[in-house]
DNA sequence: TAATGCAGCGCC
DNA sequence: AAAGGGCGCTGCATTA
């Protein structure tokens, strides 16, 4: 038996688990006013639109056959429902056999119930996981998540009671919603400093890949931005150089698609027919269009591809058809742009399983059965945690050294949130930025790769969904 | 009635 | 050759 940790390793872990003690009980302040307002509005929202629901053919159909047993929150009954009884067609089962109702499987089906049934979905899920759980957990007027570092196979954290780490951010009337409630204490500000593609780079220390080292220290080189040209067949000129704010705007929406469609989910271990369906799909839900406005749809059929093609994992793709290109933009990922990384991980997974154990970068000992892509994503997303740790520990240390008043009230894996007054912002800014790049950078060699931070901050007084970015000079 | 598994979905 | 990594919370359905 191996100790899952070398003596640095299990420093790190205790210095860490004293941090985050006092973070947690610095915790974070609300508006709980804001918040019980926002409570009971959504409750007369989410229940005026189960009223609306109730008119739809859909729930005469389904009270009809469930009877005394309907309960519309039921995602089995509404499967039954619309996948057998009103023969829409059902494209993805559960693992268990059931009907997929999830968010993507049911924008397939044309009707206006399903339209509105997914906006209460979405309602609910923040009314009781963000709302009425952070209101749960307050007292005299601050929450205090829990951050554990005792709790994952990869050596990261997680926080719990309430959750501060999945609080919505993407959607932006949800975000509104729930960040509102989240305020910084009087006369301060929230600032949230966060390391910027850090997963990326810790890779980068592993793998030394030179295109990746190379992408990472260029900032003219883009690789989502590449990989979106190459999945949706585009000329550089159509990528760079906008024309216009629209056009800036244009050409982000097709960079997003190939970050969020085809890069992270290659280094996670996907493959190119969920990448070629996603991307094929995001063509046409987000309207992707040329600077002269020729649909994505339009331009690739012009260059031979007519097709999605046939999404079956038996079958061989087609040439001809989006799943067929993707195919062979894989293929150039691994095999032509980055070949060092490919090898890397060919070569981590295959002496992990010789050996039945794995060392991080930060000293610790991963062991135990792995799935291949878990395998190669452990280490990463361990490592880059513990920048994101061992900088916290710095930074809270430095700022009772120096007696500021500001405060570390939470982490998100890679981000630190701070309650900052606002005549220490410069230093703060300032001093963390010192202590995540520079001295990080001294601390642990073996970070090869650059690392950069960005800090987003709020008003005075402000909320946390008003948070911007601001330069650190 | 309490515990458990599943599905779904929020985040990095 | 196989085919998306890691979490926590909620509600439903079933089991103990």
């Amino acid at each position: 038996m191996i100790l899952p940790y070398t003596q640095e390793a299990y420093q790190l872990f205790h210095e860490g688990a004293i941090a985050l003690a006092e973070v947690e009980h610095n915790g974070i302040r609300i508006d709980t006013e804001y918040l019980d307002n926002a409570i009971a509005t959504q409750t007369a929202r989410i229940e005026r639109l189960k009223n609306r629901l109730q008119k739809s053919e859909v729930t005469e159909i389904w009270k009809n056959y469930y009877k005394g047993r309907t309960n519309l929150n039921s995602n089995d009954q509404l499967g039954y429902v619309l996948f057998e009884i009103m023969k829409y067609e059902c494209p993805e089962l559960t693992a268990t056999g059931r009907f997929k109702t999830d968010e993507d499987n049911l924008s397939l089906v044309d009707h206006p119930f399903v339209k509105d049934y997914l906006k209460i979905k979405k309602l609910e899920k923040s009314l009781a996981t963000n709302l009425i759980g952070i209101r749960r957990e307050v007292v005299d007027g601050f929450m205090h998540p829990f951050f554990n570092l005792h709790t994952t196979v990869t050596f990261r954290s997680s926080s719990d009671s309430p959750n501060f780490q999945n609080i919505p951010v993407r959607n932006e009337s949800v975000k509104k919603l729930v960040r509102q409630a989240i305020i910084a204490r009087p006369g301060r500000r929230i600032v949230e400093l966060d390391y910027s593609g850090i997963e990326v780079a810790i890779a980068a220390c592993y793998h030394k890949d030179p295109t990746m080292m190379s992408y990472l220290k260029d900032k003219s080189k883009d690789m989502h931005r590449d990989m979106a040209m190459q999945s949706y067949m585009m000329p550089i000129e159509e990528m760079t150089n906008p024309i216009s704010q629209e056009d800036n705007a244009r050409i982000k929406k097709i960079r997003y698609c190939g970050k969020n469609m085809f890069v992270f989910p290659q280094f996670y271990g996907d493959w190119f027919l969920k990448c070629a369906k996603n991307l094929w799909n995001a063509m046409i839900q987000l309207e992707l269009k040329k600077r002269d406005g020729t649909p994505f749809k339009e331009h690739l059929y012009e260059n031979g591809i007519t097709e999605l093609g046939e999404f079956d994992p038996r079958d061989k793709p087609k040439k001809g058809t989006f799943i067929h290109h993707l195919q062979e933009v894989e293929k150039d990922f691994w095999n032509v742009r980055f070949p060092i990384y490919n090898k890397w991980r060919k070569d981590w997974f295959y002496a992990y399983q010789e050996k039945g154990w794995m060392l991080t970068k930060t000293g610790f000992i991963c062991q135990g059965m792995g799935e291949r892509n878990q395998i190669i994503n452990y280490p990463v997303q361990g490592s880059a945690f513990h920048c994101l740790l061992k900088s916290l520990i710095t930074l809270q240390n430095r700022l009772k050294k120096l007696k500021m008043k500001s405060l570390i009230i939470g982490q998100i894996h890679d981000s630190i949130v701070s309650d900052v007054p606002d005549e220490e912002l410069d230093d703060f800014l300032h001093l963390a930025h010192q202590i995540t790049v520079d001295e990080l950078k001294q601390q642990w060699k073996w970070i090869i790769a650059p690392l950069e931070i960005e800090a987003e901050v709020t008003p005075v007084d402000g909320n946390w969904y008003q948070k911007k970015e601001m330069k650190i000079e």
